[in-house]
DNA sequence: TAAAAAAGTTAGGTTTGTCTAAAAATTATT
DNA sequence: AATAATTTTTAGACAAACCTAACTTTTTTA
């Protein structure tokens, strides 16, 4: 009944699930580009999927996930993001590091092993990057997020989540002392290149890209 | 610095440690039947550990761990104790249903995660079947086992261990609701069948096998 | 100690997941 | 619309871990 699934195989499912959100399709050189492998081992891993009837594929067309196969993603979403709650939280690892980690531990497979850890984190919501962590039927909460490029000037907003797992940004933003819960709020907008202007309580403006803008996501307090 | 095993390695590597505790050295065929793998199979992983200094082996003469062998093969026991103390102490699994689970949580590859695990269990020196969790360095607590087997005749003395995986087993020892702590002690020594009947407080005489009074490990109190 | 049995190894194949290089399809450009 | 550029797929290989079947070695036993 519960059809299983190798570590690969779940990587690609949760790469096209994250690329679909974003771009509603995915191309073989975007899931290659963001699995670090060459073209044609997309094509060869897809046709397997598609077979399995994981993924909707037509050749040259791209491709999207199948109702299956986005249960399938959320389900390795849901572990990956228990874990890395479980990481700060009970191991007391700090925000950047657990990402690596959880990528190994979210291919760990017992239905049991997740539920008690959901109930022994007291079933958390969002994960420490602020992403929603999808409950055992797959749903997550909406939560108001909102992207710091999107928020009014002079609005009061905390950061709830980070969008990204790049290393860099995560060292950037834990350099100027921005974490979940960070209160801040837009000054400026500059126009020319789409940065804002951020101010945090005590400290002087910061100008923030609009690339790192679009990866932080706050909420109007 | 740190060579990286597979899964797979580190099953093999595992298992010839298991099995020359138990007989000094190792055969292919028994290996093969720990592993539950074709012989073939064994010969070919043997050859490639052996290249790896990881086994000493001579064609046909069975094999043994090297240093560097112990030393892997002890970094996985201990990942795979520290799991099964955390899912029995922490997420409040049941004893016999822990050691699926920690098989794949053992092979988890994160120094940082086994030491913040360790640490936050409190550095236990034994896991939840009484077996010994080395340290980072590979060093075990000796504890004073017994072989239920072995208990003399009349001298009180509580479970501290199972030496088996065997479900079976715990199953049974679960029905007999015989478990870590329990304290009995052996009213006579049957010598045709070396079968041994043990007494537990307000209950009725046991008559227990001698293979499984040898799979119990007890403490003299 | 020679024949039979058992244990271990080799040879050759399969599957999974990857790769490079070449070919085909699609998209963009002039 | 024809050509160029890009994207995607196919073809053919490879390494890791397996397997079965056949062949050696070692051990047992009659």
């Amino acid at each position: 009944m519960e059809p299983n699934f190798s570590i690969s195989e779940e990587n690609y499912i949760k790469s096209v699930y994250h690329l679909q959100q974003q771009e509603g399709t995915v191309s073989t050189n975007a899931l290659a580009q963001h699995l670090k492998t060459a073209p044609a081992s997309i094509t060869d891993m897809l046709k397997k999927l598609h077979a399995k009837r994981i993924v909707h594929y037509k050749p040259y067309k791209g491709f999207t996930l199948s109702k299956e196969g986005i249960r399938v993603a959320l389900n390795v979403i849901r572990k990956h993001r228990l874990w890395e709650f479980f990481l700060v939280d009970t191991l007391r690892f700090s925000w950047e590091e657990v990402h690596e980690v959880a990528e190994q531990l979210e291919h760990i497979n017992s239905i049991k092993l997740i539920d008690k850890l959901d109930a022994f984190l007291n079933y958390p919501r969002f994960d420490p990057h602020g992403d929603p962590i999808p409950d055992s039927n797959g749903k997550i909460s909406a939560g108001n997020h909102l992207k710091l490029s999107k928020l009014p000037v002079n609005k009061p907003a905390v950061v709830i989540s980070v969008a990204s797992q790049s290393a860099e940004l995560l060292e950037f933003l834990k350099n100027c002392n921005i974490k979940i819960g960070t209160r801040m709020e837009i000054k400026k907008r500059l126009g020319f290149d789409n940065s804002v202007e951020i101010k945090i309580k005590n400290r002087p403006l910061i100008n923030v890209s609009e690339q790192l803008a679009n990866a932080v996501n706050v909420k109007p307090v």
